[in-house]
DNA sequence: AAAATTCCTGACCAGTTGGTAAAGATTATG
DNA sequence: CATAATCTTTACCAACTGGTCAGGAATTTT
């Protein structure tokens, strides 16, 4: 049975299975979804046994919840530091050039996010209405004083923000695409879409 | 059994239902993805039995492709119009607000082709190396010879396509995530989106 | 309206899936 | 080192899944 709170110990054991579960539940719930994963595909990946990983955690439901949960901790850490001091233009770029480096080096991450909003976010819709939408509502007033200072050209906050998330993120979740219609260019896609995006928007927000 | 080509009579009934099925089969596709839908629940949505099911469609895999296969006509068809003469930055223009349309109208379609690339494309991957890639390069090639006249801004043409397609279908894909952030303001989001879009990519592609 | 064809259903099957129970193996602890 | 606690496995179960089949119902054709 899993631990539950903090009634017994954590073992050296616990965090390493536990850690490692994680880690193969992460793969395997990125490509298939979470209908579309398996608990003996988790084990298989993780090396371990099914019931050896239901021993760790509850149910499928609970690792994915889990997985879900750390999630948005690392993903609105980027917007986080989006700061009202310091130029604004500059800030919002450093906050496209985070978010694309996000993109390339946690593609799972990513892809369970959008595994999940796309199937409607059954798991997930509260920390959506919730802390995210706070977060973003906190930061569309930040971008919104700056146009008001005459420092960024009149935009849209919500969906200048939307555009930063939907252009960074592609370059993860529609990976496959981006590789199979760029062919032997693809290599560089990441330095690539940095520029493009940079450039992109710089002349949006320049005033 | 299911019409094989040419060598029977299709009947008034084989039409309607057929249809009836690849609806439902979008519908439950594009939100639980392949591996998480089941013909039950088609067969459910269609208002049929599910050995009704089968008796059009051989399988939970042949629904899928046909309905892939339908996918990339209609999906190709707005880049299709991008053509040389005109003025580029409209040609341009128009072309994002046609994509950002069919967001609106199609958002199961523009969720099936998701769920497909998250997944790593294992039905459709030909269709992206192949048709897709031919268009996206001759289309990128037109881009290409506008800049060289320098009827419009030194751009990626191959990344500025990938950004119209992510920020356009953003719009459909992650629907839930724009409504709980945007809140009450989310009854005017194409409209708005329309507008901020077209800023984005004129403030881009002016010279 | 009879015959031929197409359509639909209930019962069924084999494989998969999430999850359990109990007993054995390993590790920590007195 | 004995003993308690933790960890792991084998065997298993009930529900679900994709798919089949034989026969009955509806429809079309003659």
């Amino acid at each position: 049975m899993a631990r539950s709170g903090a009634t017994k110990k954590v073992t050296r054991i616990q965090i390493e299975k536990t850690e490692q579960i994680l880690n193969a539940a992460l793969d395997i719930f990125s490509i298939h979804g979470f209908r579309g994963s398996t608990i003996d595909m988790i084990a298989k990946r993780a090396g371990l046994s099914k019931p050896n990983i239901l021993y760790y955690f509850d149910s499928k439901e609970i690792i994915h919840a889990q997985l879900l949960a750390r999630l948005l901790e690392t993903w609105l850490k980027p917007l986080h530091h989006l700061q009202p001091d310091g130029d604004p233009v500059d800030e919002i770029r450093s906050y496209v050039q985070r978010k694309l480096e996000m993109a390339r080096d946690y593609p799972r991450e990513s892809r369970l996010f959008a595994n999940e909003i796309i199937q409607g976010a059954p798991h997930f819709y509260s920390e959506l209405a919730g802390p995210l939408r706070r977060l973003t509502d906190l930061k569309a007033a930040i971008i919104q004083s700056w146009i008001d200072q005459g420092k960024i050209a009149n935009v849209d906050p919500y969906h200048l923000i939307f555009s930063i998330w939907s252009t960074t993120q592609h370059y993860a979740d529609f990976d496959v695409q981006v590789c199979a219609v760029l062919g032997d260019k693809a290599d560089g896609r990441f330095e690539q879409a940095s520029a493009h995006l940079d450039r992109m928007f710089t002349a949006l927000l320049t005033p």
